[in-house]
DNA sequence: GCCCATCGTGTCACTTAATGCCATACTGTC
DNA sequence: GACAGTATGGCATTAAGTGACACGATGGGC
């Protein structure tokens, strides 16, 4: 009662996110098979089975349907990020975390994580998409925004901790555009299976951003 | 007839962007006042003296009518850095133009300028215009592309080129969201009309989210 | 001067994304 | 099992956005 804003009645914040996501991937397949404007909101419905008007009580926009999809993409690495211990550094704890998901329940759907990168394709021709991919940017930034002020133990709203949240949470996007659009060009999908190389790529590219600031064990 | 797309018929680029610039105004104007869901495209139209379906024949939605007033902000350091030779360093340069935009003409409209600050206060609510925002960042990151993949004389497809250019533009968002805010709030305006710590703050900024890459002069 | 091509704009009809309202079915608590 | 609070569905409605066509302005060639 004190955490979690209501006990019973309400549909649980999981349960609520897991129908998102349900809603999310339907939308995007048919985004993907036939355009966002040839895609309506009725078809949606249909798809997953639900009313139309239910659509609309989730999701503000067609568009954001693809939200949750296009986010998928970069949760994973946020949970990552969000169960960073003080005293480890980046390339340490994103190699043991990824490697860990590689073969820890669940296994990531992969389909989801196709999709993903479908809609940030997509997002490359269509508006209408792209401010879908831009507001999951936007929302990456904020949470990076607590990470980061945790780890230099300062505010949030710090501009200091702003930029460097901002900062990180563009090359999450950029690899995650960069990546995406190799694997859909047909690159080799082996090369980014070396969670050591991967965690180090990533890892460098956030130091690079920030300065040095994110990336080394705190006292 | 070479470098014009066409000299006769169309209506000039110079002449539709300020179309656009004084419809966003008045839209601009308007969700200020009222509120984005309560200002109807009928509202605008009237506002500007056209007819609705000009409107849409020059904006893709409501919430884009805000897109030219709020690059605005943007627009004028973009010019700035375009203009960057490569001999100069990027304290020099900002705070030779900047200093040169305060007494040139046109003087840049402070009520643009004013304009657009509350457009982006107004994105932190509310989530139609913060898509037009950070479509407008968007873009900026985009035409960062060219400018930092011209400095380091490299495409701007390449990897390293796109994360510097999106931490340059990070930078310049948030600097842009953090002075806004903080003018809304009241603070002194004298504290940013100092050309020469201003343009040290952001090159400051600007160097340590690209590691350094983009600061320098270049040979 | 005139004619003509081209494009911007207005008007009207139309599609459809999105919301409000109310009745109903569901989910958990006592 | 009664009850409370919600999520859902169906329907009416608003408003965003588009297509089609006609008119007027602009500018270029003769």
């Amino acid at each position: 009662m004190t955490t979690e804003k209501r006990s019973g009645g309400g549909m649980s914040e999981h349960r609520r996110a897991r129908l998102r996501l349900e809603i999310s991937r339907e939308a995007s397949r048919l985004f993907w098979e036939q355009g966002v404007a040839a895609t309506s909101g009725d078809q949606i419905a249909n798809a997953v089975g639900l009313s139309t008007r239910t659509i609309w009580r989730h999701f503000r926009s067609k568009e954001s349907c693809a939200e949750p999809v296009v986010m998928q993409g970069v949760v994973t690495l946020l949970t990552v990020l969000r169960s960073w211990p003080r005293q480890s550094s980046l390339e340490d704890h994103l190699a043991t975390e990824l490697a860990r998901l590689r073969h820890e329940e669940p296994p990531v759907d992969i389909a989801d994580e196709m999709l993903a990168m479908k809609m940030i394709r997509l997002a490359d021709t269509e508006p209408a998409l792209r401010t879908a991919w831009l507001m999951a940017c936007d929302q990456t930034e904020r949470d990076m925004r607590v990470i980061v002020g945790d780890r230099l133990g300062r505010p949030g709203g710090d501009l200091e901790v702003r930029l460097h949240a901002a900062a990180a949470a563009s090359v999450v996007r950029v690899m995650d555009e960069h990546i995406g659009a190799a694997i859909l060009a047909g690159a080799d999908v082996t090369e980014f299976q070396d969670v050591t190389a991967l965690a180090r790529r990533f890892a460098r590219a956030i130091r690079t951003a920030t300065g040095g600031a994110v990336g080394d064990p705190v006292a």
